[in-house]
DNA sequence: CTGAAAGCGCTTACAG
DNA sequence: CTGAAAGCGCTTACAG
């Protein structure tokens, strides 16, 4: 392995120097910085990451704390991945990913060992036990995900609850007055996945408001449970016009299931949905939605993130940051003349 | 931040003290030994990594090159993740994910840094531009899929040859006599995922040794294509009795394009397929299959990767291991009576 | 504009 | 059974 010694050595320099060459830290004549750019190149020379580790207390490395749950939709999970490394790439960090069953302890190992300058929770429960872990150790961390308590934490999420008004609000325009509500399955509300009921209660809410009848259920995430519960809420509720949708599975199936039913969106039945701009794209949904951007949140929470260790002033005060739904019309709701 | 100086000076013992505690690579008398733990929990000591790393050379953490790709379906990839995490974990290494588009360029980053003790490329392609940086940068690497060049690399897949073969005699051994196969999208082909071209060559040169027909044809990965070619094929070759799929998207879109068509299993047709077991159960597949089992190798692949590293006798000549596929039969092939 | 030296927090030969 | 010291490869105040 060649060092900051061997460079140094054969531009004829003191390692300090080279140092400089590297951060840009200090003016370097200009002949001087040829000689050892040079000597970089000739000897191929990378800085040792642990050893700069070391010395600046910075490894420019991210820990990102996945969960997998058995019952969820495998690409939910993915879809944070892929953005929350590309963002952190790009201002220079890398990341190390932990998928140990148990997240609490994990963060305690690569927090307090120094292994990352900060840490992304990915899957952020109502209790989640890894948030006590991440206060203890002296590490930044950001949430994606909104737990109870949210103390002195930066998080970030979809606001799911003006998700679900918007939702609500889009039919009601279009005429309609009895719905349909299909949210994730128990089980999630059950491991304290908030979203489903932020957005459930506050579709409810906003139904009542409008003087419309909203019918809630929770749906399956597996075939063939999914085609089974989807007939049934149909068959209970025949005069309902509308379905609204907050489940990845369920959405993903409808297609098929409504033309077993013979029905037409948007002449037959009305459908708006929650899912991810990507999510829709892979099963070509043809459903007005709000989308969920999950590479707008990964990015988002990985500067807030990186704010946060370098000190930024402009990180401000730790906090909840509810990224606002974006609706996009896909003729998925009929406009029902009365 | 508490470091093993603070631990010695209260345990009143030097630093190499505790270090040989911590290491058990020395025989301590059980009454300092005593002190020294109980000052490490009063202290909450984790040794720093990056100190570590550089003392020994070593950082125990494993790099992870990922690829995506648009056209791909999203949890093929996951499926090796977790494996390849939990693993090496179990060997007591963390995992550094790395997604940047240029692979080769980030092997060299990671590499020369000395940022990790090895890397699992996966999703390797035939002519695959991150095999020159690997083999440039020195450390161990390890490969999960087959490139054309495995000189010197351990490299492991699954027998994609072996599972055509076993599922093209499976059918034979009930009678079928004239069969259509779907591979995955061609543009996989040109992008170089030689599984492609080892099961379809393998179908085919057995279906021909057998005197069996086979029509061969690249599928879709997304809906409608997905769906529309399907009945394509099988309106093409109505006299063909059963269905060989190698493409998940085809295999899960599969039970309802049958159910359009009023065809049932193994009754009308038959099918068998090639999947991960953890893709029949998210889509509850009622097909015999060759399973094929993500997490096996991903799992042999970071043993490897670590018996290399540690230059273990065991890890034997550089080489490629293929996985003997294994088939399970869930009754979707038809016994023809001849 | 550049260098010599201290220091980051560990591990491990070398001594006793 | 234990300690003092060198060394891993960097960065950065301190000097000039």
């Amino acid at each position: 392995m060649t060092t900051i010694g061997d460079v140094a050595r054969r531009a004829g320099v003191s390692r300090s120097t080279v140092s400089y060459v590297l951060s840009g830290k200090r003016t370097i004549s200009q002949e001087t910085r040829d000689r050892i750019e040079l000597a970089i190149r000739e000897l191929g020379f990378t800085p040792n990451a642990g050893a700069r580790a070391l010395a600046t207390a910075q490894t420019m490395v991210l820990g990102m704390l996945l969960q997998f749950h058995a019952d969820e939709f495998a690409p939910a999970m993915l879809q944070y991945v892929l953005p929350v490394s590309a963002a952190a790439r790009e201002l220079g960090y890398d990341i190390l990913m932990v998928t140990d069953p148990d997240g609490a302890a994990a963060i305690r190992r690569i927090g307090a060992s120094a292994m990352v300058d900060g840490i992304v929770l990915l899957d952020v429960t109502h209790q989640d036990p890894r948030l006590e872990s991440l206060r203890s150790v002296s590490k930044p961390g950001v949430l994606i995900g909104l737990p109870a308590d949210t103390r002195d934490i930066d998080a970030i999420d979809l606001d799911f609850a003006q998700a679900a008004r918007v939702l609500v609000d889009d039919l009601h325009d279009h005429g309609h007055r009895e719905v349909t509500l299909i949210s994730p399955p128990y089980h999630v509300v059950e491991r304290g996945g908030s979203y489903v009921w932020r957005f459930r209660d506050a579709a409810i809410a906003r139904a009542d408001e409008l003087g419309m009848r909203l019918h809630p259920y929770y749906g399956e995430s597996r075939p063939p449970a999914v085609q089974t519960s989807v007939h049934r809420f149909l068959d209970v509720h025949p005069s309902a016009t509308a379905l609204i949708v907050h489940n990845d599975a369920t959405i993903a199936a409808l297609p098929a299931i409504l033309r077993d039913r013979g029905l037409s969106v948007p002449r037959d039945l009305s459908v708006v949905s929650l899912y991810s701009r990507d999510f829709g794209e892979e099963f070509s949904l043809p459903y007005t939605a709000v989308e969920s951007a999950a590479d707008t949140l990964g990015r988002q929470a990985v500067g807030q993130l990186v704010r946060r260790i370098s000190r930024s002033p402009q990180a401000g005060q730790p906090g909840v940051r509810l990224v606002e739904p974006v609706l996009t019309d896909r003729g998925s709701v009929r406009s029902l003349s009365r």
